[in-house]
DNA sequence: AAAATATGCAACCGCGCAGTA
DNA sequence: ATACTGCGCGGTTGCATATTT
């Protein structure tokens, strides 16, 4: 017996979203957020769109923060560490790059960056590209109209992400290791924490950002946690958090006399790729 | 100029997990 | 304990655009 459908499938709109479809689904969401559910979102809002659908474009596409664009090197070295780490978790993956979503990242991954780190050229379509790349990083923040992709509707691009602040955990339950974290995305030194369980895959990993603030220095926590079972909900996905569920729960959960050993987390380009080469038919696919 | 091919990315799909009745 | 529902994730597809032939 399958599962029911998660909405009347006949009666939805799919394929590419409207300017008016995005600017109600906006709108509802500043106003009302989701209004209990994702699948009742849709009809409450006035579109003709499944549940999951909306959900979607407004992480993807809508939501605060978001930054579309080229990827900085930066962000590069942080994708193939992590890749190299735990492999295609692109939701935990994006946790570590503020305004990236999972889909973005899963899309570099898997059109240009693993290509480019393979030393696999893409054919030669880079005169026009570039320059459009390079008028898109000029302007870092286009209006809509200025999408590089034509007359495809795409979103509006929203300012510079803001990190969210999470409330500072207890550095005991830690391995602090050398930081992978661009010092152009974070201010100040940071730190990585890794946690990992031997005996399963439960990874646990975090960064720390010390910032300046009018009253002194604060931090800044951000991080993501290999184990579904204990990503928290409500954290937003992209930028999961140790809240109360987890803070409560999670790491006292695993209690003082569990194992942790530390795992690295820093690998160079030379060692990515190297990896690529050797594991290309299953763990890279 | 037109057709064929390659590329990039938005969106969809199916599944596993968590929460709840 | 079980069934059901909703959410979130990773993999895949479809299509518009760019480039090559």
């Amino acid at each position: 017996m399958g599962r029911s459908p998660c909405c009347d499938k006949a009666n939805v709109k799919k394929g590419p979203w409207s300017p008016e479809e995005d600017s109600k689904l906006k709108e509802f969401i500043e106003k009302h957020g989701t209004a209990g559910n994702w699948i009742s979102l849709p009809h409450k809002a006035g579109l003709k769109r499944c549940g999951k659908s909306c959900r979607l474009r407004w992480l993807n596409y809508l939501r605060p923060n978001i930054k579309h664009g080229e990827f900085s090197d930066d962000e590069d070295r942080i994708i193939c560490s992590l890749f190299a780490s735990i492999g295609s978790r692109w939701s935990i993956i994006a946790a570590q790059l503020p305004g990236r979503t999972d889909n973005d990242i899963k899309n570099y991954w898997n059109t240009r960056l693993k290509k480019k780190l393979l030393g696999i050229v893409p054919s030669q379509r880079k005169p026009h590209q570039e320059q459009q790349q390079r008028n898109q990083q000029q302007q870092l923040f286009p209006s809509p109209s200025s999408s590089s992709q034509g007359n495809r509707y795409t979103s509006p691009v929203p300012p510079l992400p803001v990190l969210e602040s999470f409330p500072k955990i207890s550095q005991d339950a830690f391995t602090i290791v050398p930081t992978i974290t661009s010092s152009t995305l974070f201010q100040g030194p940071s730190y990585q924490y890794q946690m990992k369980e031997s005996g399963n895959n439960t990874i646990m990993f975090g960064s720390e950002h010390s910032c300046s603030s009018s009253d002194g220095s604060s931090t800044q926590i951000s991080y993501g946690k290999m184990d579904h079972n204990y990503i928290c909900r409500g954290g937003g996905g992209e930028q999961m958090g140790f809240e109360s569920s987890l803070c409560g729960g999670g790491i006292e959960d695993y209690g003082p006399s569990r194992l942790w050993e530390e795992a690295p987390l820093e690998y160079n380009y030379e060692e990515i790729k190297q990896l690529l080469r050797n594991n290309n038919d299953h763990f890279f696919y």
